[in-house]
DNA sequence: GTCAGTGCAAACTTTTTGCAACTAC
DNA sequence: GTAGTTGCAAAAAGTTTGCACTGAC
């Protein structure tokens, strides 16, 4: 991403999140500001800790507390995202990025980004009776082809010594 | 279910359980099989406490780090499922239950199961190119008809306090 | 008899809560 | 000035681990 367009995206949710703090009449502290200045300068999934990390490093420290409150707000006013895939929450930022769903292994825990695509057209297409399907919330679970194989391998040499 | 098909279920299951210990050179103990029929007298999602207290009520008390250790082989044997909705696992027996995936509301987590549809068929007919899908592991997450029609409400009337 | 399995308690991780001090409005 | 916000520390919730004892094979 460009400079200038990745400025655009900070002016844009800075935006976003200050009317959502308006209209719920709600403070805008420099707390939530970086916190979310933070979250849109990483890509990708990362936990509550990771993004402490990062307040640490830009020798902003927020305290833990404030992060759970202020995420979330955060997903409520749709800047962030949360997922389970385990026992413990991944985030992600949400604006400006290209929409997605998650595919992951049951295996190696491997998640993976899949762009918007056929399925997502498909499942969007059936209208489910009464239900609001978010397809950015939609998880495929099973196994990736490193771990099919190595499944695979694994149960060849058990039945092996099975047999033994 | 018939009480003749359930007992069905409960050979079926414990064959399964006794292959899968032998197959691995564990043992059947007690605990294991009282685990497994426990899980198979009951229907629907659990979490461990609840499974924990379903033990104590049959007067076999069966302590948190035991359940632990062997949901983890029960998952491995194909006998139980685990869900992360949420923070905390939520489990459910496998063995002779109509196959279904799950429909989660986002604001008041009720979960529904589905069973296998046209949308499963689709995805499975995609052949997620080296990725192996599990139709068992699949979750869409949106709105139920309750909460879109609460939110709506919610929107429009926060909508008037910011005018006001 | 051996070694896997168990219970218990302690530890650990993640998240929530209570409260006094602070600050955006 | 007021009430929302923060940090800290304690607590809660869920899960894992270490270790001595037990029991399945």
């Amino acid at each position: 991403m460009s400079d200038e367009s990745q400025d655009n995206i900070y002016a844009e949710v800075h935006q976003i999140l200050e009317d959502y703090l308006h209209a719920h009449r709600l403070r805008v502290t420099p707390e939530r500001s970086t916190i979310v200045d933070t979250i849109y300068a990483h890509e990708g999934h990362f936990t509550i800790e990771m993004l402490h990390g990062w307040l640490m490093e830009r020798r902003f420290p927020v305290s833990m507390a404030t992060l759970y409150n202020n995420v979330e707000l955060l997903i409520d006013a749709k800047l962030l995202a949360r997922h389970y895939f385990g026992p413990s929450a991944l985030y992600e930022r949400v604006h400006g990025d290209e929409p997605h769903y998650h595919r992951v292994c049951k295996r190696c825990g491997m998640v993976q980004d899949v762009h918007f695509d056929a399925i997502t057209n498909y499942i969007m297409s059936k209208h489910i009776r009464g239900f609001l399907v978010d397809p950015s919330y939609l998880y495929v679970y099973g196994l990736c082809s490193k771990c099919k194989a190595a499944l695979r391998r694994k149960q060849r040499n058990s039945q092996k010594k099975y047999e033994s």
